[in-house]
DNA sequence: CAAAATTTTTAGATTAGTCTAAACTTTTAT
DNA sequence: ATAAAAGTTTAGACTAATCTAAAAATTTTG
């Protein structure tokens, strides 16, 4: 039986994965997770044991099949859940993690079919974000982040790759949304901060920002 | 900060404080929670510490006022998930405790009432069991448990009293949900069995199972 | 009412997950 | 290329929840 500690962990490697191309660092973790290097060395023994992923000291971890398979399930009930929370209870957008990832550790995958079927096999979740169906396949969004836009070009706004609550609120004051059209204006050298317009409102946000928001252009 | 373990050993005392008059022995608690009677012994001490309950060392126990609170709402949220699972995602009435008893420990008043509100703030569970509101209000159900209904009377089955997988197979076996009407034509005084006709059908039942069936006769 | 039976508590261990501090590797930079 | 910095692991300790075995208290019974 895997533990709801250890799906954290594991939830966190692949969250790093994703985001990164090199081995997953015990620091990189520590971070994500907010434990201490200490406590991630320890773990990383422990799911290495149960073969969940693939560890050599000192030079950083990836999952094994075994751990991936169950990585993208905890992913599939975070998203289904947080598709839940804001569709079917009427959550925002910015409210819901802290929920869904409890509910994301609740053992039964009758459960989450039924959920699944229940909010019929949604593909993304309220922030964009490709819900894994049942088979582990994560399908594909065909977007790039704003920062990455070309002058000029515009786009619609198809994810969040951040689940902050400040970041989704500070969203919601600037008018976007999932759907939203923004087009690149101006990029600034400077500090890479960008001159956007959304709905014909002009606009200025930082590369922090921008980076999170995935955009489809047409 | 409460714990998982500390609402469920919580909610087993109001559980049996609900079926029992006087106080709670550390026995009940080990039987009804599957742990050991050291580890029930271990544990009030701690309930004590935090003000949950009334402990005497080998007196037994019972709920403080914030114990009660507590447990109360921890039954509500069982009984709404409850509620939910069959209602919304289509499981059977026996399928769904399991799943319960962990949705039970999910942290977020607001998530509750949010599902409370979704549901239609219903007052009883798939079982028949009352669901407690918002404010800890217990609704009453004015039943009586089938074997101290009067031969020849008929009622209606308004909930059942145990929460059993194989229990509630049976019952399904038997034809019996909820709302069933129920006449009882003969008490065995040897065994304390009952015959009951259901829809026209006769049937025999013993008293274990007709203590846990709740009848509402008109 | 005292001995036996039952119930409850205490003592001492164990496991999972965490921490800090110290030791050890690897990487970086002069 | 080596010393400093950064990153990682080990050692040792702590908490929560559990267990078994033994001791203590209460209740039952002859």
């Amino acid at each position: 039986m895997i533990t709801s500690a250890e799906e954290n962990y594991l939830k966190a490697i692949l969250s790093i994965s994703l985001k990164e191309d090199r081995k997953v660092s015990t620091n990189s973790i520590s971070r994500e997770i907010g434990t201490s290097a200490a406590s991630v060395s320890d773990m990383l023994k422990k799911l290495q044991d149960k073969k969940l992923i693939k560890y050599e000291k000192y030079k950083g971890v990836e999952l094994s099949k075994k751990g991936e398979i169950k990585a993208i399930n905890i992913l599939r009930k975070h998203r289904l859940w947080e598709t839940f929370l804001v569709n079917n209870l009427g959550f925002n957008w910015g409210e819901v993690h802290d929920v869904a990832e409890q509910l994301e550790h609740i053992k039964s995958s009758e459960l989450i079919d039924r959920l699944d079927s229940y909010l019929s096999f949604p593909k993304y979740d309220p922030h964009g974000e490709p819900i894994p169906n049942k088979e582990g396949k994560i399908p594909s969004r065909n977007t790039i982040p704003l920062n990455e836009l070309k002058v000029g070009i515009k786009g619609n706004v198809m994810g969040v790759t951040l689940d902050d609550k400040t970041f989704l609120n500070y969203l919601t004051q600037l008018n976007i949304s999932i759907g939203t059209e923004i087009e690149l204006i101006e990029k600034i050298i400077f500090d890479k901060s960008l001159s956007i317009k959304i709905e014909k409102n002009n606009n200025h946000i930082t590369n922090d920002v921008a980076k999170h928001l995935l955009i489809r252009t047409k």
